[in-house]
DNA sequence: ACCGTATTCAGCGCG
DNA sequence: TGAATACGGT
């Protein structure tokens, strides 16, 4: 048993055996880091600490689920089952339903995905009659969530002069109000967006010293993955938890933070060491992941970012092959070279499909990528399409369930009140959302009692709606008697849902049909499966006191709003290349990767120009994507891409020339590559005149190409010892030139950024 | 109440 | 371009 750490590398074992006080491991990309957390936990269970007693946060809901198999395995015995772990969201929601009475919460209380709280702050917009176009709701939204991530609750946000100032100022004089009615309304339906999940935990903790001490003492230990993700609430949440014992281990990467357009901080894996300044720290440097090439060519990358950690990160893994880099004509032609590819390797190297992932900066992207994979009979798998919880009838049916649930539930009532049609409409429906206005009552409230609000709604539809009322109580009361699934089964019958999407013959209508079907099948095994152990009842908690009564469908619902698509991926998964965006692909890893569409303003984002932060976020992110490889990179380009309904040139992304030449295999002449195509398509002719066509057109829009002499043709001339300068980096002077043609690169030290190894091809210089 | 047409918008997305 | 929503006519 203790021989386990013995799969560790030096650092790996003492970050493991380092189990007690604070402790940061900066993991680089491919360092083993859920390795380290893995054995951490199975060190922590193998000292004879009560599994219980252990807390490990992850980002997802699959990540977990992996990291909790794995300590199965290595630990041997079931204990292991027992050691709280999951997001933040998933562990303190639970928390928060044993909890969140003192806050004013039921046990019951729904929660609000993105989308019920859009259309929720939508109705607000509306109801205050402002202009959508000045309160955006996505924009709302976002003030919204940034103000509960950084733990300012509505009567804060209106109590601040500051923040009512800089509203004022910017044109958005009511967002607290906003804000206000919003959180009221949450309240109003026992409904906590994902945000308050962590907000009212933080509260909870802060406020009730009982409770803390009682969380306090449950987690003795704690671990955090993806430390370089989490934002203010989270990192003080965690202060709170551990702030007697400071068993805490963070672990993450800073170069691979690429969620800080979420609110995600890295200042906290940066200030580590200031809150705890006892903290050790571990650095994982060696790369089990990929070759020398891609591991030295990401680092050529990284190091021009300032903000971050020094490490140095190596491999004993073989060189490898060049990185390639493809240059293509159009974005359709991007995809069949990528297809053409991805063919080639197949057939020389005997590979599977599942072996190759391409990646991109947008979703937008995949569309030409899919064509072209079709055409050749390459079978793919889309990642973050609409997730199987995001279709529209499964969110009705759910919607059911939430209200039979939790009967304040105003977004599911809303949904289903007249799905399937049955003749409460539009303007039935307003009459009674104002009524619950005035008299400050649930929406359930005023349809439980139609008659008595003078709603004048007429006597038909008020049949109509103390059916519906009648329906869903006759739900709600079945709720402890029956299994989730037999009333799943009930409600999906009863409310119609099942009858109608059945008359709809059409291929979708079919989809839906059985996308149905599998949402109960999925209840039914949930029904049958048992319960896992509750960790949440007080310490010791193995036996919950209706541990052998039957599971019911408010069981169920607790999780559900926090299950995404990862769950029902990977079972389905087969032989297929992968097709994602680099954000998706967090994490994961790849024999074979292709990031396309390495062009300015795309990758880096026209949006991340702006700021040296945004801009350096973008570079991590194609960190990510680089170290995502194990044997072979490939990094393509278009010349000319087709965006928003129109055709735009594009030039190479600055990325492209931070990489150290020596790790790149130049563009391929576009013509070797697509000669296979060359019978079945005409599209390779026209290319060249369209591109020249637009060039004209869109001169305006475009950056000038001729760049006021910073030219590439001129790499004939340059020689060491000559005074340039660049586009971007400035003044220098050229050490060295060497390869010849297309590979040709200068070493060249400039003034303001240092020495760089420049790839004439790209680099836009002008001699002095 | 419902359906077809006009308009608008377009970055990544954990839970 | 095309998806999602708002609007206006029946």
């Amino acid at each position: 048993m203790a021989d386990i750490l013995q799969h560790l590398n030096k650092e790996q074992r003492d970050a493991v055996e380092a189990y007690e006080g604070p402790v940061m491991v900066i993991a680089g990309a491919g360092s083993g880091k859920t390795r380290v957390l893995t054995y951490r936990v199975a060190h922590l269970l193998n000292q004879g600490i009560d599994a219980f007693r252990i807390l490990a946060l992850t980002f997802t809901n699959k990540a977990a689920r992996e990291m909790k198999e794995r300590i199965l395995k290595l630990v041997g015995d079931g204990n292991a089952r027992n050691v709280w772990m999951g997001t933040f969201h998933s562990v303190f929601a639970r928390v928060l339903r044993s909890e969140g009475h003192r806050l004013g919460f039921p046990s019951n209380f729904t929660i609000y995905d993105s989308d019920d709280s859009k259309r929720l702050i939508k109705t607000i917009i509306k109801e205050n009659n402002l202009d959508d176009k000045v309160y955006m709701p996505n924009f709302v939204l976002g003030r919204i969530s940034a103000a509960k991530t950084n733990l300012i609750t509505a009567a804060e946000y209106n109590d601040s002069f500051e923040i009512k100032q800089q509203d004022t100022m910017s044109g958005k004089p009511l967002l607290g109000k906003l804000y206000q009615v919003y959180a009221n309304r949450c309240r109003r339906a026992s409904a906590m967006d994902f945000d308050d999940l962590l907000l009212f935990t933080y509260i909870l903790l802060r406020d009730y010293d009982d409770v803390l001490v009682k969380y306090q003492r449950k987690f003795q230990y704690v671990l955090v993955d993806e430390y370089q993700d989490t934002n203010r609430v989270q990192y003080m949440i965690l202060k709170k938890l551990v702030a007697n014992d400071e068993n805490i281990c963070v672990v993450g990467d800073d170069a691979q933070s690429i969620y800080a357009f979420r609110g995600a901080n890295i200042q906290n894996i940066l200030n580590f060491k200031n809150d705890y300044p006892d903290a050790r720290e571990f650095k994982l440097e060696q790369n089990y992941r990929s070759t020398k090439t891609i591991v030295k060519a990401a680092n050529s990358i990284i190091v021009n970012n300032k903000d971050q950690i020094f490490k140095e990160i190596w491999t004993r893994n073989d060189e490898g092959d060049l990185v390639q880099v493809m240059k293509a004509g159009t974005d359709i032609e991007e995809g069949r070279m990528v297809a053409n590819a991805i063919f080639e390797q197949k057939m020389n190297g005997q590979l599977p499909n599942d072996a190759f992932a391409i990646l991109y900066r947008t979703n937008a992207q995949s569309r030409s990528i899919e064509e072209a994979l079709r055409k050749l009979n390459i079978p793919y798998r889309i990642y973050g399409g609409l997730s199987f919880y995001n279709r529209k009838e499964i969110k009705d049916l759910l919607a059911y369930f939430r209200l039979t649930v939790n009967n304040k539930d105003e977004e599911a009532l809303k949904r289903v009140i007249n799905y399937p049609a049955r003749g409460i409409g539009k303007t039935s429906l307003q009459k009674i959302i104002i009524a619950a206005d005035q008299h400050n009552l649930t929406m359930w409230d005023v349809i439980c009692d139609a008659g008595k609000y003078a709603l004048q709604i007429n006597s038909g539809t008020l049949t109509r709606i103390s059916e519906f009322v009648t329906m869903i109580k006759s739900f709600s009361v079945q709720l402890k008697t029956h299994s989730a699934f037999d009333l799943a089964k009930l409600i999906t019958s009863s409310s119609n849902i099942r009858k109608d999407l059945f008359n709809d013959k059409s291929p979708e209508g079919i989809n839906r049909y059985e996308n149905v079907e599998e949402l109960l099948n999925a209840i039914k095994d949930f029904t049958e499966n048992e319960r896992e152990p509750d960790p949440g009842k007080d310490d010791g908690g193995e036996v919950s006191e209706n541990a052998n009564s039957i599971r019911t469908l408010d069981e169920f619902m607790q999780d559900v709003a926090l299950l995404t698509d990862a769950d029902s991926q990977d079972k389905n998964s087969g032989d297929k290349v992968t097709l994602m965006t680099i954000h998706a692909a967090k994490g994961l890893e790849f024999p074979h990767v292709f990031i396309v569409g390495i062009e300015e303003n795309l990758f880096p984002s026209i949006q991340s120009l702006g700021s040296r932060q945004d801009l350096e976020e973008e570079r991590r992110l194609f960190y990510v994507a680089i170290t995502r490889a194990e044997k072979k990179l490939t990094l393509s380009y278009a010349e000319t891409r087709y965006r928003w309904g129109n055709t735009t040139i594009c030039e190479p992304s600055r990325f492209l020339e931070e990489i150290d030449p020596k790790y790149i295999d130049f563009p391929r002449k576009p013509v070797l590559r697509i000669h296979s195509e060359a019978k079945t398509t005409s599209a390779q002719m026209p290319v060249p005149m369209a591109h020249r066509k637009l060039k004209k057109i869109k001169k305006g829009i475009v950056p000038p190409e001729g760049n006021g002499g910073f030219e590439n043709a001129n790499s004939d001339k340059i020689q060491p010892g000559q005074q340039v300068e660049h586009s971007r980096f400035g003044k220098g002077k050229v050490l060295t030139v060497e390869g010849e043609g297309a590979s040709k690169k200068a070493a060249i030290f400039f003034n303001a950024v240092g020495q760089k190894q420049l790839l004439l091809k790209y680099a836009k210089l002008k001699i002095l």
